[in-house]
DNA sequence: CGGCGCGGCGCG
DNA sequence: AAAGCGCGCCGCGCCG
C-alpha cells in the first residue's frame, strides 16, 4: 500500500482563480514563488487538471472547493488534494497560536458564509459577504501568500498546516459524498412510512395518525382539541387535569392518565411523518441516491454541519432504507465513544487511555473501581466533558476528578478559561471563538461597584453557560480534527485500491469514481463507504488502517486505542 | 404575506 | 423542567 499522506509539506501547488472571464493557474515551487502561469477557457479546465492531476498531482488552491470541484466532479475528474483558501482563512484568523497574521485578519472579503451548491439564496441576500470569497486569481494568490506567511511564523506552523490540509480534504470530500449520494431504497423508505402511520387517504393525514389524534380528543374529552400547538395542547391538557408546564415528552411521561401513551405516540408519528415523511422523499431522493448538502465546519468546533435534508439527523427508524445496490455493499464503520478517547490522548493520561484499551471504555472504568457501574461511568463522563455541575452526573464527576486527574484538569481549566472570557484550542490549534460584546459587557458590569445581585447573577450564570462551551470545544473540536484525519486518509486509500477485473453492475449513472468503492457518507464518527461486493474485505481493511493512521498523526505513539466497530451488510438496519 | 423566535425532537 | 455540549428542521404564533 502506498503511503498515504494528510500533511502539507510536500510539492507542488496550483493556484487556480478567473481573470477576464478566463482561468488561470499558477504553479509554486515549495517556497511559494511562481514557477510558472497559464490561462484556460473554464471549459477546458476538466482535462487540463485531469492531466495534471495523473502527471504531478498538485495541491489545488482554490477560493473556495464546492465553487471549483463540484464543475470538476461532474466533468468526471477528482483530485486529491486541496487548499481552502475560505476554510483556512477562518482557521488562521482566529488561531491562538497565530501571533502575526500579516494582513490576514485585515482581509474582510475572505469572512464569507460558505456557497450553498444549487442554491439561489445569495441573490437576496445583501449581507456584507454573501456572495463568497473573492475568486479572481490576484486576490487568491494574495490570501495565499498571507496564509503560509501567518502559519509559518505561528507558534505551531506543523500542527496548524496539518489542520488546513484536513480540512481541505474535508471540503472534497463534502462535494464528493454529495456526487455520490448515499444509496437509498424509496421502496423501503416507503414501507417503513407506510407501516408505522398507515396509508395516506385524501388528502389527510395517515390513518395511524388520524387514529392516535381521535384517541388524545377521546381522552381529553374534547373532540376539538388542538394537537400542534404548544399553547392550546397545554390548555387542554390543564383541562383534562394533566398539570404539566410544557408538552415535551419526559414531562409527559412522570404523569398518569390516558391521553399520556396516545399524545406521546401521537408526537412521534407526527414528528416522522413531517420531518422525513413522503415529502421529505420526494425532495432529498432522487434515482436511489439521497444528496443531502454538507457544511465542512458548519460547527464552531469544526464539526461539520448540513443545510437542508437534514443529513445529520435522519432517524435510526429509517436506517433500513440505507440499501446498497446490487452486488454492492455497504462498510459502515463507527468509533465506539470516541471523545472520551480523544481526551485521554490530548491530557496524555495515561489510566483513561488504560480504561480504553479494551473495546468498551467505561466498562474499563468499572475495571479499574472508578466508579460501580458501565451507567454511572457513561453518565459521570458525559457530565464531565459537558460540564455537569447537579443531578446523577454532576455527582459522580467527583469520583471520576480522583480516577483521572489529568484527564479532568484538562477540561476543567478549559472551563475556566472560557469562564475568564478566555479562548481554548483544540489539539491542531482551531481556537474558539471570543465571547460577543453583550457578554463581555455584562461580565465587566457585574463586577463593577454600582452592580446589583441579580447582575451579578446573571453574569455568574452566563460565565458558567460559556465555561460549559469551552470545556466542550477542545474535545468536540479534536475529535473532529480525529475524525477528519481519519476520512482524508480513507479517501486516498479507497481511491488507490487496484482496479479488480470485474465490476460488479457498478451504476451508470452518476460520478466515474462512484463506480468504484467510495465514502458515501459521515456523521462526526461514523462512516458509510459504498463498495462492490468483491471489494468488501480490502475496504474494511482501508478503513481499519486509517483510523490507526489517524491517531498516529495526532498524537503519536501516546497508547489510547480508537476501535471501530464495523460491519459489511447490505442495510444498514442489519447494523 | 414573509421573517423570526420558540418549543420540541431527531442526530452525534 | 432539565440536569450537561454541539447541531437542523418542523409547526405554530407573533410581528411588521
Amino acid at each position: 500500500m502506498t503511503s498515504t499522506r494528510v500533511d502539507s509539506a510536500d510539492g507542488v501547488w496550483t493556484v487556480l482563480g478567473r481573470a477576464d472571464g478566463r482561468v488561470v493557474a499558477v504553479d509554486l515551487d515549495a517556497d511559494g514563488r511562481e514557477r510558472a502561469r497559464i490561462e484556460l477557457t473554464a471549459a477546458a479546465l476538466p482535462r487540463w487538471v485531469a492531466e495534471r492531476e495523473s502527471a504531478d498531482a498538485p495541491r489545488w488552491v482554490w477560493h473556495d472547493t464546492p465553487g471549483w470541484y463540484d464543475a470538476l466532479l461532474a466533468a468526471g475528474i477528482r483530485v486529491s488534494k486541496a487548499h481552502d483558501l475560505r476554510l483556512v482563512h477562518a482557521i488562521v484568523r482566529d488561531a491562538a497560536a497565530v501571533t502575526e497574521d500579516d494582513g490576514l485578519r485585515r482581509a474582510r472579503e475572505w469572512d464569507a458564509t460558505p456557497a450553498v451548491p444549487g442554491g439561489e439564496a445569495a441573490l437576496f441576500d445583501l449581507g456584507e459577504h454573501a456572495a463568497g470569497p473573492p475568486d479572481d486569481i490576484a486576490s487568491a494568490m494574495a490570501e495565499l501568500a498571507r496564509q503560509r506567511a501567518a502559519l509559518a511564523r505561528s507558534r505551531t506552523p506543523g500542527a496548524l498546516r496539518l489542520l488546513a490540509a484536513a480540512e481541505s480534504a474535508g471540503a472534497l470530500l463534502a462535494c464528493e459524498l454529495r456526487a455520490a449520494g448515499l444509496p437509498w431504497d424509496a421502496s423501503a423508505h416507503d414501507a417503513i412510512l407506510r407501516e408505522t402511520l398507515g396509508e395516506r387517504e385524501g388528502g389527510g393525514l395517515p390513518a395511524r395518525i388520524q387514529q392516535c389524534a381521535a384517541e388524545v380528543r377521546a381522552a381529553l374529552g374534547d373532540p376539538t382539541a388542538g394537537l400542534d400547538s404548544h399553547p392550546k395542547l397545554l390548555r387542554a391538557l390543564h383541562r383534562a387535569g394533566v398539570l404539566v408546564d410544557s408538552t415535551s415528552r419526559w414531562e409527559l411521561e412522570r404523569h398518569e392518565h390516558p391521553v399520556i401513551a396516545p399524545l406521546i405516540e401521537y408526537k412521534r408519528l407526527m414528528r416522522l411523518y413531517t420531518a422525513n415523511g413522503w415529502a421529505w422523499l420526494a425532495e432529498w431522493v432522487r434515482d436511489g441516491r439521497f444528496r443531502p448538502v454538507y457544511v465542512p465546519a458548519g460547527v464552531v468546533t469544526g464539526r461539520w454541519a448540513s443545510s437542508g435534508g437534514g443529513a445529520l439527523q435522519i432517524p435510526r427508524q429509517l436506517r433500513a432504507a440505507v440499501r446498497a445496490d446490487p452486488g454492492w455493499c455497504l462498510v459502515i464503520a463507527d468509533v465506539a465513544q470516541l471523545e472520551p478517547r480523544i481526551l485521554a490522548a490530548m491530557a496524555r493520561d495515561t489510566a483513561l487511555a488504560e480504561a480504553a484499551r479494551g473495546r468498551d471504555l467505561y466498562a474499563g472504568i468499572v475495571a479499574q473501581g472508578a466508579l460501580p457501574t458501565r451507567a454511572e461511568a457513561k453518565v459521570a463522563l458525559l457530565g464531565a466533558m459537558y460540564g455537569a455541575t447537579t443531578g446523577d452526573s454532576g455527582r459522580l464527576v467527583p469520583r471520576l476528578r480522583r480516577a483521572f486527574p489529568r484527564a479532568m484538569r484538562l477540561v476543567d481549566e478549559a472551563a475556566r478559561t472560557g469562564e475568564d472570557g478566555g479562548a481554548v484550542s483544540t489539539w491542531l490549534g482551531r481556537t474558539s471563538p471570543p465571547p460577543d460584546a453583550a457578554w463581555a459587557a455584562s461580565q465587566s458590569q457585574a463586577s463593577g461597584a454600582d452592580a446589583e445581585d441579580t447582575d451579578r447573577t446573571r453574569a455568574r450564570r452566563s460565565a458558567r453557560d460559556r465555561g460549559r462551551f469551552t470545556r466542550n470545544f477542545i474535545v468536540q473540536g479534536t475529535a473532529a480534527e480525529w475524525a477528519l484525519a481519519w476520512l482524508a486518509d480513507l479517501r486516498l486509500r479507497l481511491a488507490a485500491l487496484p482496479d479488480v477485473a470485474q465490476h460488479e453492475a457498478a451504476p451508470r449513472s452518476g460520478p466515474a469514481f462512484a463506480r468504484r468503492p467510495h465514502l458515501a457518507f459521515y456523521l462526526h464518527d461514523e462512516i458509510i463507504v459504498h463498495a462492490p461486493l468483491s471489494y468488501a474485505d480490502a475496504v474494511a481493511t482501508c478503513v481499519r488502517e486509517s483510523a490507526a493512521s489517524a491517531g498516529r498523526l495526532l498524537f503519536g505513539d501516546f497508547p489510547v486505542d480508537f476501535p471501530l466497530d464495523l460491519s459489511v451488510v447490505e442495510s444498514a438496519s442489519a447494523k
